[in-house]
DNA sequence: AGCACGCCGACT
DNA sequence: GTCGGCGTGCTC
């Protein structure tokens, strides 16, 4: 406890501390405890801020860098179980790392406005004790006598109950209690989530599954900062060998987080879940509506919710007691957070194991090159689950050249991959035609002037979505209809898609198969959990034999009776100078390839590629992980890029081009120099024009042992930018947009 | 993030 | 002449 609060009479010896709001302040802001008010580190409280009540968190000491009268007090405590003291040291690492506020970073996990207000109180009814009716001369009315025999039956009921089951309205329930017949009580409202069942039996695990599972209980059990990664082909059972982790921390009494990209896909995962444990988890994702966020935000607080199945904001809520974090596909890039506070989810979630002292475990069939090379290094440690569980054979993978076996014109099923159609679909079987672009066309140009729909905000094409008649950009989202005429020259019926996008696949296919179920499955049709579910059920009813689809469909499900999955352009994710697309495209290629043959018939794969010496393609139809991890390192090794030596990105953006290049220049001039150090750019950013902002860019390069948060820190405060340009830190980036 | 202050276009 | 657009800056 503070001295000065023992000093009473000298006005100017208050108790102060510093208060976090989840805004994006340069820091937390001092404020005085009023007498009286016991305030500890963490609570949230409530403050005045400018000419509005804000909330925060307490965050420490006052810092003492403002003028003392400036001082406003501190409102009040509010009811929620205070913010532990790791998950306050996290936001601080979370802030340092990535160059962000940590008030922005406190805002991720506050994003539950009224969750913070007491809960709604929950009244529940009984009989009074120790009263008989006949000791009042209360009259006992046929509706009372109904209540009353219903409470002798269910003691402890709430208003609804009772006055359904009675039949009564509320007066004659407000009576009773006003004849003392009947008592109110508050009680605490209900936490939403149950107990996990820890007493369902271990599943049939294979050998290796069951050591590897012992090896993560053993983990657990230690309660001490690991991270392990779970390395197995796609089907060998990574999921529930985590589950007996999971398991072990929960009867430890510790809480589990699993973060999972892309969680409104994933009900099959929520299927196996429920298998496990008899009961619903709590699901942490942009599609949890309001009310339930409020709900699931209080149970992680006060430890209720036990686990917690989340996307990567799950990572910021503030857990009452943190035992294991999982990062399921650890590989895939939804987990970088690309707007605002900029990381990744995989990468805090180690940070998190080490604050609080506990195991990450990070699983996937295709690890990310930073993984693997932190494996190597001996940073992490890891388990191999090397075949798949069951019967199910790994696909085999084949190569189409589309130089050789031409599709037809304005087609992209080769004629290979039409005759594997028609044999799978004539053995019963279901087919998959992955093609990652949404919508009809890439690309809608004029062929009298040759004329190309852009998009006005962004340095991008605009998409052909035929579905809803419209051109779409797919960075900003700005739509505009398909004129008639073209808009440059005014030549009628001359504008000409370029390229096939998955309903143009569609078109083609069902002129191919007139008599098939052909359905198509993008982000733009299957939003949501639901829809999701709908499609893997008719999938499975064989209501559908074809499915064309994007990304949406790589990863995750398990279809037994698919067999043929067929890549129509397995060069697409190869091109442009991004650091990551040959890994990110072997990483696509093989979940794809994943998805053929998990049942009890083997899979076939058909790569159609125009280029079929490419490393990245022969890797993945040799089944050749190892190879490819291995030439894709020393490939980054050789220009020091990642995993090798560290990266960060300076995005300058505004409004006005020239404002930006000038700030973008003056930027570039006060570039650090030194030893390990390289800084690239300025640089139009490759969209260089997003939403309406000019974009340049800078790539600081530099060796591990440089410190790179400092370095741009200095490299910022030596320039002035103006206001209205805005400069953005990527540390670690991964999109080169 | 709000909310106010402040300086340029279309209206009563 | 004002009403109001959102650009810019501040909040302990």
């Amino acid at each position: 406890m503070c001295a000065a609060k023992a000093i009473t009479g000298n006005l100017f010896e208050r108790r102060t501390v510093s208060v976090l709001p989840p805004l994006p302040l340069a820091g937390p802001y001092d404020y005085v405890v009023p007498d009286g008010l016991d305030i500890e580190p963490g609570d949230f409280v409530e403050i005045p801020l400018g000419r509005q009540t804000q909330r925060g968190v307490v965050w420490g000491d006052a810092r003492g860098d403002v003028d003392p009268a400036k001082l406003r007090e501190i409102y009040g405590v509010l009811p929620v179980p205070p913010m532990g003291a790791v998950a306050r040291r996290f936001i601080d690492w979370v802030s340092a790392y990535t160059l962000s506020p940590q008030g922005a970073v406190l805002r991720m996990g506050m994003s539950v406005v009224d969750a913070l207000d007491a809960p709604k109180p929950v009244f529940r009814f009984g009989l009074a004790r120790g009263i008989t009716e006949s000791d009042h001369a209360v009259r006992l009315t046929p509706a009372r006598k109904r209540i009353l025999g219903f409470l002798r039956d269910h003691p402890f009921m709430d208003q609804a109950d009772i006055l359904r089951e009675s039949g009564t309205g509320p007066s004659v329930l407000k009576g009773l209690v006003d004849a003392g017949l009947v008592k109110r009580e508050q009680m605490a409202p209900p936490s939403p989530f149950s107990p996990p069942d820890l007493t369902i039996g271990r599943p049939d695990l294979s050998p290796d599954q069951e050591t590897a599972a012992d090896f993560l209980c053993e983990k657990v059990e230690a309660s001490r900062f690991s991270t392990i990664l779970i390395d197995g082909v796609t089907g060998s059972g990574k999921t529930e060998v985590y589950f007996e982790a999971v398991r072990m921390a929960l009867s430890l009494g510790r809480q589990v987080m699993v973060l999972l990209p892309e969680i409104a896909l994933s009900a099959q995962w929520l299927q196996r879940f429920r298998d496990r444990f008899g009961v619903e988890p709590a699901l942490w994702h942009s599609e949890v509506g309001q009310a339930r966020r409020r709900e699931t935000w209080r149970a992680v607080a006060d430890g209720s919710a036990q686990l917690v199945v989340g996307a990567r904001s799950a990572l910021f809520l503030p857990y009452k007691n943190l035992g294991l974090i999982v990062v399921d596909e650890e590989h895939e890039h939804a987990f970088k957070q690309e707007e605002g506070v900029i990381y990744h989810a995989r990468d805090m979630a180690v940070a998190r194991g080490h604050l609080g002292g506990f195991p990450v475990m990070l699983a996937s069939a295709t690890p990310s090159l930073e993984t693997l090379a932190n494996v190597e290094a001996g940073r992490y440690e890891r388990v191999v689950l090397g075949q798949r569980h069951g019967v199910a054979v790994l696909p085999s993978v084949e190569i189409v050249d589309i130089r050789v076996d031409k599709p037809e014109r304005l087609r992209w099923i080769t004629p290979t991959l039409k005759k594997r159609l028609i044999e799978t679909f004539a053995a019963g079987e279901q087919a998959m035609l992955f093609l990652n672009r949404r919508g009809y066309a890439p690309l809608t140009l004029c062929r009298a002037c040759g004329h190309r729909f852009q998009c006005p905000n962004c340095t991008a094409w605009l998409v052909e979505h035929r579905a809803w008649g419209k051109l779409q950009c797919h960075h900003c989202g700005y739509t505009a209809k398909i004129p008639d005429t073209c808009p440059a020259c005014g030549a009628e019926e001359k504008l000409a898609p370029c390229g096939p996008g998955v309903e143009r696949l569609y078109e083609e296919a069902i002129q191919t198969f007139p008599d098939l179920k052909i359905e198509v499955a993008t982000s733009d049709n299957i939003s949501g959990p639901k829809a999701a579910a709908a499609l893997v059920d008719r999938v499975h009813n064989h209501e559908v034999d074809l499915l064309i689809g994007t990304q949406i469909l790589a990863k995750g499900y398990h279809f037994p009776m698919l067999t043929l999955v067929g890549v129509i352009d397995a060069d697409l994710g190869l091109a442009g100078g991004d650091l990551r697309a040959a890994e990110r495209s072997y990483q696509l290629l093989t979940q794809v390839a994943g998805r053929a043959g998990r049942g009890e018939r083997p899979g076939t794969v058909l790569l159609q590629t125009a280029d079929p010496t490419n490393r990245v393609i022969k890797a993945i139809a040799a089944g050749d992980r190892d190879a490819f991890d291995q030439v894709e390192l020393s490939e980054r090794m050789k220009y020091g890029m990642p995993p090798h030596g560290r990266l960060a990105a300076l995005i300058v953006s505004g409004k006005k081009e020239n404002e930006v290049d000038e700030a973008a220049w003056r930027i570039g001039r006060a570039a650090p120099r030194g030893d390990g150090i390289v800084v690239l750019g300025p640089a139009p950013a490759p969209l260089s024009l997003l939403r309406g902002r000019f974009r340049r860019r800078f790539l600081l390069r530099t060796d591990k042992s440089v410190k790179v948060q400092a370095v741009i820190q200095e490299w910022l405060a030596r320039v002035k930018t103006p206001g209205s340009v805005r400069v953005q830190i990527d540390i670690d980036p991964y999109s080169f947009m």
